[in-house]
DNA sequence: ATTATTTCGATTGTTGACAATTTGTTGTAT
DNA sequence: ATACAACAAATTGTCAACAATCGAAATAAT
């Protein structure tokens, strides 16, 4: 009777909150695209009250944007945002490798490697929701291990956003160009976490602020060219789009050493 | 201020929102008391949908805690979270002073100097909603100089648990040990910042990363003292405090001035 | 033809009623 | 008396209808 799991069970707003967050970051709902509650509620049986709990939470996470009495759209994420939600997730990181003196712990080092495994494990596959999960599972431990709530907190808050972008990488794959990055984003995929690992490992704070800075280069540096080749093809975009990159070189520099 | 007509037209979830804040950072409402739909809903003259609106907002401030099915109360700031708060805002600051090469701009400089002005005229006074609102605009100048929005939105995040902290300590005040401790502190949010202000107008990086250090490690202390304190004297009160919101029939009204 | 004004449709904001869930209470059996 | 089950009260979750607001088409004015 009382045995209808804590997933089955979800309120309506939780699973609205879910399936939109899924469907954003899938890509099935594009960027700048309207969200219409009643569209959404009708979608999934559902009142529109659980849909607007839902939508705020998203717009909180900074998948949807907001504008009071207009409604909500799906958030356009430009190169400048891409870059932020980079720096920041990898700044916070760097925070919690400090506080935790970079001191994982056995059950917390061998989610990492489990995690590690299911990367490579999607590494041939098409499941990029796959391989977010295994991302986001890796890179929680180590803010896990500051044992910092809030810090916590506020790299989840950061992780929908991640998501999307792993996904818009995905998708630009799609054009011709990209399919001959892919073999390359994919071994980096593993082979950066792995040197992250091994940073945290041995113990040594400085070698892991350098591999999550560079990890998080890369992806900055990917997402810059995706955004590129978007504005090429299909986007006669707006001007405030294309925010310039900012230097992609030293793009995470921060505390480290 | 001439923002009346925006103030005046904002949504009933806007102004129970502005409400329930100030409310829980004036410490009009105690730590774990219950937060109850309906008689905050009706104390506002509202229905309960705004009211529920605004208390997600809250709990994704941290300053209230919710669990499904079971409602909200107000957060218990331990001091933990405390520390945790000014860790994180004040690093969040140094990143973006990082990012905006200690460079904050004319029209910055003037605005944290007339923070500062606003802090020296309340120094002397109880206003402790003045205190908040100048020290936030001073450090908010910071955080704007990075021209990172999210950076921006994650330190906007952290405000309102900041000034709650705060609060408490000025609530902290009416015992007789604090009446010593309190003109110090008085002095130090003045002095403190006048030397971070110092710093930044020097475009000396790290010495103003020193000076945010130390005032928010000031802080830190301040707060941890407090707890002390407040867990020697209020030994009882963690059970069974009171359950209903007491005064402010149609205190919503008063926002127009 | 262009600009300003009005109307109207679509969508969000709000409400009061109802359903589901949790919590406290009462009664019963051991 | 204690533990346990059924019931009752309080509170949150959800719904469908209504009101307020925004945007665009239609109409009028210059």
């Amino acid at each position: 009777m009382k045995k209808d799991s804590a997933v089955t069970r979800n309120s309506y707003s939780e699973k609205a909150l879910l399936y939109l967050r899924e469907q954003i970051i899938n890509g099935n709902l594009h960027p700048q695209e309207k969200l219409i509650e009643s569209d959404i509620a009708q979608a999934l049986g559902i009142s529109r009250g659980p849909v607007r709990d839902a939508l705020k939470q998203l717009a909180v996470e900074g998948l949807v944007d907001y504008q009071p009495n207009k409604g909500c759209t799906v958030a356009l994420i430009s190169p400048r945002d891409a870059y932020e939600v980079f720096f920041l997730r990898g700044n916070l990181e760097k925070l919690a490798l400090e506080k935790s003196g970079c001191h994982i712990g056995d059950y917390g080092i061998f989610v990492m490697e489990t995690a590690l495994d299911e990367m490579r494990a999607v590494s041939g596959t098409e499941n990029t929701m796959a391989e977010v999960n295994a991302d986001e599972k890796f890179h929680r431990q180590i803010v896990l291990a500051s044992q910092m709530d809030r810090l916590v907190k506020m790299w989840e808050l950061l992780s929908p956003l991640n998501g999307a972008m792993f996904l818009s990488i995905k998708n630009a794959n799609n054009s011709p160009l990209a399919k001959v990055l892919d073999p390359t984003r994919r071994r980096d995929l593993v082979t950066s976490h792995e040197m992250i690992l091994n940073a945290i490992k041995k113990g040594d704070l400085a070698e892991a602020y350098s591999q999550l800075d560079t990890h998080y280069t890369k992806n900055g540096e990917r997402v810059y060219r995706l955004s590129l080749m978007n504005a090429s093809s299909t986007l006669e975009d707006t001007a405030e789009n294309s925010l310039h990159m900012p230097q992609s070189k030293a793009l995470l520099e921060g505390t480290a050493e």
